[in-house]
DNA sequence: TGAGCGGTGGTTGGT
DNA sequence: TACCCACCACCGCTCA
């Protein structure tokens, strides 16, 4: 159903990666997140899948993968058959039906994921609320944030990409935690939301107070009228009546300031509030107790992926066929299916302490680990680069695959669009597997490489991680103590002071002793060497003995391709560990690499061998990164991809988790408080920590948070940059897009500016000598301008405002000045309201604005509309002046204050104009009207005029010749005048009088008019509106 | 279908 | 009273 507008109010949730989360949650749990996910999330995302066989299957079948890679348990909610009756207008299918994946299919293919599936009673939301609620998952994964008002602590939304990197993996999600803080979401409790909804609800729920948006209702919800109003007994009608009549009063007085300004415009229906619609909030159809009891027995079941299964699927519903497509059916499933089986693993109870076996086992799944990142698309969460055999993950038998004829190799078969396009993004980001489309062909009996997060590794295979800690220590040891020799030397021959060069960059280096670079030997070997671990992480294994306080056996040969010699021997002494003789290939010490072709580079960034040697040969302190392959991590410095974030061990752990489950309250991450406004050589106030991968976009990290910062209640659009909406109003009105001095060398002048009417109020003395001076000039000049202009398809026009054709710019021919055949009484009785409704208008008034619009919008106007047409088609035939005139449409009939009486003014008293206003809000008929009102051009005036900013704007330049002429001829002049720039607005801004919306395919798009403008570039001082059409914006003619 | 965005008009309060 | 301004509601369009 979704509040529209609510984000504003709540905000836009905290954005936490999917895999920091469930790896947070597993760190503190021990256990995997569970999710309950309403599937609906995915009915239209996955629709616009194209290509392939079944595209849209093929995209949920790809988001079941992803969330097999992640240390989540989903449980997959659908909706059923007692949905409220009214929230059928708003989702007009659900899963189940034609439009989306089939129900079966979908549950059959969740199923085939070990995943499992539950059908709710009514509403998937409510269901998904009352498992979170009842315990039975950790959080809720949903289209909105409507769960809230079912009484959900904790919803996640809007799993999609993150960043504006091209691809569109989906790794973030929005978290909503209401436990957050005290009182709510931005002080919207349960009960408040549910009042936002009923007060400002649309067309789903009718019983919404009219004029109320979200705004006021979150004003009167942080009041705390929604806590009363779900307090009262259904019965007790007494009390709801107080609750309505103190809200009203409240709203028209505002006398305890719970609202920003008065409401006294706002009507509070009759029926208001719907306890129908209260109740479904408030006792939505959901499950019985006994019902949520069982689930809470059956999940999270030990259910596996059922492989043969799946390949089966793929191959029916994918066309995934032959050997190619089981092929691609592993490559696409194994790394997430390695994930699982880590998972596994450590659920597993094998209490041997048979380190031998345990590493013959580990070896099964993990050939080697290869190298640890923190990456941006998982908030840092450290990874471990794993090497493994996919074929021995997803057991297949190839061979039972047909060979396809004429195989031309594993490639775009059976591919598609989209979906596909997504996934294989994900492949090409850096450390992509060999199935990447830059790397050599996919081959399932050969190692590829995952990204897996340290913990789920450090829980499946504990052995292969400590072995391969312990490697990257004696490493570290090593080069420490030649660093240490070296420092020495430097010093001895006066070199550059240690530290010198900290200011500009700061050297780092990775791994648990990230911190210790200028310890000395002593310092290291002194130090607890046992593997760094998360204090939160259980032991895998009760009988779990580190690694280090053991005597370990010899390992296999090939238990490290790059490390084929390896014999690590470690001893025990007062409890710590000194690896010694750790003999490591030279391949695996990287101490050479070629330039990465990083543009960064020459700013001294990492990976740059060149800058890497300066350092450590200039300063002694650097010398201790140990590998030159660790990046120099400059805040100015794109991250090079596949490099991990410099002192984030474990027990550090991410530097921004969030934490969004645990007790306190999920925090910004400093880092995130302390960008800079720009891109800065180095900031030597940060502590390295703070410097991550994401510091490739500090722009939007920081919009983020000052978006978050920022109070929704100041400015009207929360977190919008309202220049360039108004730049883009100053086009739509027909300016070029240019600089502001352009625009301004353009636009001053007369004959320019009568390109749009004044709308200050303040315009000519129609009397004047130098207005009927200008009028002539105008004339002229418009004249000679228009017949090119108007010369296609002309608009329809609502001629208001002439008293007689003298004052016209454009001479009418008699024969617009027909009279209605065929109007009838509802036509005469409408009249008659338009007239009652501006009978406070002065009498003197001419074309008063919002009469015009009534009229131009009216029944009887629409209903002569193919009148009107017919009539332009044969004026169109033989004259080039084909304006209608309504004005003079209606005279013949029945005189209407529509039309002037005589050169006069326009301008309605205040109170006329508010009942005016209030006419037209009763008035349905009247309410909705395309024609302007002043009020737009007076946007335009003050836009332009902003813009130009000088001292140019209408009314300095006419003079003040008495602010209520606002209609005199020239500005009426002036006014027709701005029919020629109406053809260059946008179809949606009918901003002139008249305007024919049948003329739309005439207009030029704004996006046209930018294309234009960029054709014709500033020097070209004319704006091209069409072909045939130009207006000539300097005056010279 | 939800949500963001831009455009438009109405309301309110201040000058 | 007229005008200006900020804020807000609402609508249509677009994207995913």
């Amino acid at each position: 159903m979704g509040i529209k507008g609510i984000y504003k109010e709540i905000g836009p949730g905290q954005r936490i990666s999917l895999t920091a989360l469930a790896t947070t949650h597993l760190e503190t749990t021990g256990r995997p997140l569970r999710l309950a996910i309403d599937i609906s999330i995915w009915q239209f995302q996955i629709l616009a899948a194209r290509g392939g066989s079944n595209p849209a299957v093929r995209t949920l079948f790809y988001r079941l993968v992803r969330l097999l890679g992640h240390a989540i348990q989903p449980l997959f909610v659908f909706d059923g058959p007692n949905k409220p009756a009214f929230k059928r207008n708003k989702r007009s299918y659900s899963y189940g039906n034609s439009h989306g994946v089939a129900d079966a299919m979908a549950k059959r293919m969740i199923r085939l994921f070990g995943f499992m599936c539950h059908d709710a009673p009514g509403e998937a939301e409510a269901e998904c609320a009352l498992l979170q609620r009842e315990g039975v998952v950790d959080a809720v994964l949903s289209e909105d944030v409507d769960t809230i008002m079912f009484g959900c602590r904790k919803t996640l939304r809007n799993w999609s990409a993150e960043g504006t990197r091209s691809s569109k993996t989906p790794t973030h999600v929005s978290v909503y935690d209401v436990d957050e803080r005290k009182g709510g979401i931005n002080g919207l409790d349960r009960e408040g939301m549910v009042l936002v909804a009923l007060m400002s609800g649309g067309d789903y729920l009718p019983e919404g107070v009219p004029g109320c948006g979200v705004k006021v209702a979150c004003e009167a919800a942080r009041a705390g009228f929604g806590k009363e109003l779900c307090g009262i007994r259904r019965a007790d009608e007494a009390a709801l009546e107080r609750w309505k009549e103190r809200l009203t009063r409240e709203l028209r007085t505002n006398e305890s300031g719970f609202f920003r300004t008065r409401h006294k415009a706002l009507d509070i229906p009759e029926g208001f509030p719907s306890l129908e619609v209260l109740r479904y909030y408030t006792h939505p159809v959901v499950s019985k107790s006994e019902t949520v009891q069982r689930l809470k027995r059956q999940f999270p079941g030990k259910q596996d992926v059922d492989v043969e299964g799946l390949r089966v699927f793929v191959r029916e519903t994918f066309d995934w066929e032959y050997r190619t497509g089981a092929v691609k059916f592993i490559r696409v499933l194994a790394p997430s299916l390695l994930v699982q089986f880590l998972l596994q693993r450590s659920e597993g109870d094998d209490d041997t302490d048979d380190l031998r076996r345990k590493e013959k086992e580990e070896a099964a799944f993990v050939k080697a680990i290869k190298s640890r990142r923190t990456h941006f698309s998982t908030d840092a969460t450290p990874e471990l680069r794993i090497s493994y055999v996919p074929i021995k993950v997803v057991t297949l038998d190839l061979d039972a695959e047909p060979e396809e004829e004429d195989n031309e190799g594993f490639g775009r078969v059976g591919l598609a669009l989209n979906s596909d396009d997504e996934f294989d993004a994900e492949d090409e980001t850096p450390g992509s597997t060999q199935g990447g489309s830059s790397a050599k062909p996919f081959d399932p009996f050969k190692p590829d490489l995952a990204w897996i997060p340290e913990t789920v590794a450090k829980l499946g295979v504990p052995l292969t991680v400590e072995i391969w800690e312990e490697k990257q220590r004696a490493k570290e040891l090593k080069a420490a103590n030649k660093g240490t020799r070296k420092a020495q030397t430097t010093k001895q021959t006066g070199g550059m002071p240690a530290g010198a060069l900290e200011k500009y960059v700061k050297v780092t280096k990775g791994s648990a002793t990230a911190g210790t670079v200028t310890k000395s030997t002593s310092d290291y070997l002194s130090l607890d060497s046992s593997p760094p671990r998360s204090s939160h992480i259980a032991p895998p294994r009760s009988s779990y003995v580190p690694f280090s306080s053991q005597q370990l056996p010899p390992l296999s040969s090939d238990r490290f391709e790059t490390a084929t010699t390896t014999s690590l021997k470690t001893t025990t002494s007062k409890g710590t560990t000194k690896a010694s003789s750790a003999r490591t290939s030279k391949k695996t010490t990287a101490t050479s690499r070629p330039p990465s072709g990083n543009p960064w580079s020459l700013a001294g960034s990492q990976a740059s061998t060149k800058i890497t040697k300066n350092i450590a040969s200039s300063q002694p302190a650097a010398k201790t990164s140990l590998f030159d392959h660790e990046p120099i991590l400059i805040s100015s410095s794109p991250s090079v991809p596949g490099k991990r974030l410099p002192n984030s061990p474990l027990e550090n752990n991410r530097l921004f988790s969030p934490d969004p489950f645990g007790s306190s309250p999920p925090r910004i991450a400093p880092w995130k408080e302390r960008l800079p406004a720009t891109r800065t050589t180095s900031d030597p106030t940060r502590h390295p920590s703070q410097r991550s991968m994401r510091d490739e976009e500090p722009v939007r990290w920081r919009s983020q948070s000052s978006a978050l910062a920022s109070s929704p209640r100041k400015g009207p659009a929360f977190g919008k940059d309202k220049t360039p909406t108004k730049q883009r109003s100053i086009l739509d009105f027909g300016y070029p897009s240019t600089t502001k001095e352009q625009a301004g060398s353009r636009l001053f002048g007369r004959t320019q500016s009568a390109v749009l009417p004044s709308t200050t109020g303040k315009t000519l003395d129609p009397l004047s000598d130098d207005d009927e001076e200008f009028e002539k000039t105008m004339l002229a000049s418009l004249k000679s301008s228009r017949l090119k202009t108007f010369d296609s398809k002309p608009p329809h026009r609502v001629h208001v405002g002439t008293s007689s054709s003298s004052s016209s710019l454009f001479p009418r021919k008699e024969h617009n000045n027909y009279a209605l055949q065929d109007e009838t009484d509802e036509d005469v009785e409408l009249e008659k309201a338009i007239q009652a409704s501006l009978k406070d208008i002065r009498p003197t008034s001419s074309a008063p604005v919002a009469s015009s619009r009534t009229q131009a919008h009216s029944p009887l106007f629409r209903r002569h509309k193919a009148d009107l047409n017919s009539l332009h088609e044969e004026e169109d035939s033989d004259d080039d002046d084909s304006f209608v005139s309504i004005g003079a449409l209606t005279r013949q009939k029945s005189p209407s204050p529509l039309r002037p009486r005589a050169t006069a003014t326009l301008s309605p008293s205040s109170s006329a104009r508010r009942e005016l206003a209030r006419e037209k809000r009763s008035s349905p008929a009247l309410r909705s009207s395309p024609v302007p009102s002043p009020r737009t051009f007076q946007r335009a005036e003050s836009t332009r005029s902003n813009l130009l900013g000088s001292k140019w704007n209408w009314s300095a330049m006419e003079g003040d010749a008495g602010h209520s002429a606002q209609a005199t001829s020239t500005d009426r002049t002036l006014r027709e005048a701005s029919v020629g720039s109406s053809k260059a607005t946008p179809k949606r801004s009918h901003l002139f009088y008249g305007q024919d919306q049948d003329l739309a395919e005439d207009e030029v798009t704004s996006k046209e008019m930018r294309h234009h403008t960029a054709r014709e570039g500033s020097s070209n001082r004319r704006w091209r509106l069409s072909e045939e059409s130009v207006i000539d914006l300097t005056g010279d003619n």
